[in-house]
DNA sequence: AATCGTCGTTGATGATCGTCAATTTTGCTC
DNA sequence: GAGCAAAATTGACGATCATCAACGACGATT
């Protein structure tokens, strides 16, 4: 959330290295320097594309704040929403490792701010830091562990019970609390993407929200979701477990 | 399919070395000491189990021959199977990356032949061996990259398309060709676990496969099933992605 | 050979979903 | 603010699915 880039900082983004989450943690200082170096920093608006699938890789970005989405399309027009990144968040860098083309979009939800880091820069980073190389693994080991839930709910809960997680999920990050202990969430996605997370097509998210709405465990107003319960709305879930 | 370990042998399982999937490729000597030194061969019969989810991570495996599904499991009795490993791949390398306890289980889905690999082992040939990182990095990518395409698929296709997509990828593994075209593929599986990786019932998949058959695009009987034309098959889904 | 448990198939039924279509709402551009 | 395109909602309908149940097939065990 806090603005951490600054025009004119010479040296490489904050963001980019605090946080367990980043891959550019605990960097020393020549590799700092190189990586201010091979480092652009840019604002994206809503909607704003920051790769495009298909494209032969230049680099990898890192997210420094607001919310980007990673999108996968196929040629008969379908989209599905992969995935969501935040500020520290690298993205790109698997394409970059593989030394192959795009394999999915990166677009701005929302005004972002990403930084792009050049080719050249990270292979010397690699080159010179073996520990940067076991943090890249870290993360797409994080990502794959999230990939293998998601096919897990995938398989097993119903398209209710999806939306109802991937609420939960989005009140983590997108979620302020009211003082009457409710919440509310600035949904970053359409309805369309909303549906393409969970799995099926728009208008079934829009009755799945209808039913939601009258069983008075979320109110909808665009992207606007008024949650009087997170605990009630999370026991759907834990009933299944538990039961 | 060639078994090329023998219980005499004592330098590391030939398998594990070659093929460029393999992440053990390209050892030196002494590199290749030691893994045949925390080196530990075993056979294991269908439904065997390599690791179970849950339990400490004690090293990686590495399949040397057959096929080890890689399963999730929750507290409901659901089962998903989320990968199939073949000779060549080193599987629990996430939880020993991470240092956590295995986030799925592993079992034989045939007679198979594992290598298990000491933890001490790996930990000394990572220190000394900085490309293994990336290999492993790459191996890593690559299951995350094909998280993502059935991530995709799982929100984009039917469930016939998707039991159409899985069987057209086990046949490039489990089938063999027949001399007037057609081919045949042995199923490692069972029906349900089939259902869980197309994400539907058993008994769905049941149906399915009698709409399949009165087709007569495929004929099964029992783990066998019958392809009169793969081509005819795959039409099914490049008619989606030319439509 | 008999038993048991699991797997696979089939049937019936209510619930849910996908599709097409019409309509309203929203957000953006000019 | 008018106009426009995309997004969102709602209805109707046929298709598909999940569930419960029954039954036969199979393998393992005793």
């Amino acid at each position: 959330m806090a603005q951490s880039c600054t025009k004119h900082e010479n040296h490489a983004c904050v963001v980019c290295h605090v946080g367990p989450r980043s891959v550019w943690h605990d960097l020393d200082e020549t590799a700092s320097a190189l990586l201010a170096g091979g480092r652009r920093r840019r604002e994206y608006g809503s909607g704003e594309v920051v790769f495009v699938q298909g494209e032969q890789n230049d680099g990898v970005h890192c997210v420094s704040g607001g919310t980007v989405g990673i999108r996968r399309l196929d040629d008969n027009g379908n989209s599905v929403l992969l995935e969501l990144a935040y500020a520290g968040d690298t993205i790109g860098y698997r394409s970059f490792l593989t030394g192959s083309e795009h394999k999915t979009s990166a677009e701005a939800l929302g005004p972002s701010v990403v930084c792009h880091i050049d080719r050249a820069a990270i292979t010397a980073l690699l080159a010179g830091n073996p520990a940067l190389g076991l943090r890249f693994l870290k993360r797409s080991i994080g990502e794959l562990e999230h990939a293998h839930d998601m096919m897990f709910r995938q398989a097993t809960l119903s398209n209710r019970h999806k939306l109802v997680h991937l609420l939960l999920v989005l009140v983590q990050r997108h979620g302020h609390r009211h003082s009457n202990g409710s919440q509310s969430i600035d949904l970053p996605v359409s309805r369309r993407d909303l549906a393409s997370m969970v799995g099926t097509r728009h208008e079934t998210i829009s009755r799945i929200i209808g039913r939601l709405e009258t069983d008075g465990v979320a109110h909808f107003s665009g992207r606007q979701v008024m949650i009087p319960s997170v605990e009630a709305l999370a026991g759907e879930i834990d009933r299944l477990i538990s039961a």
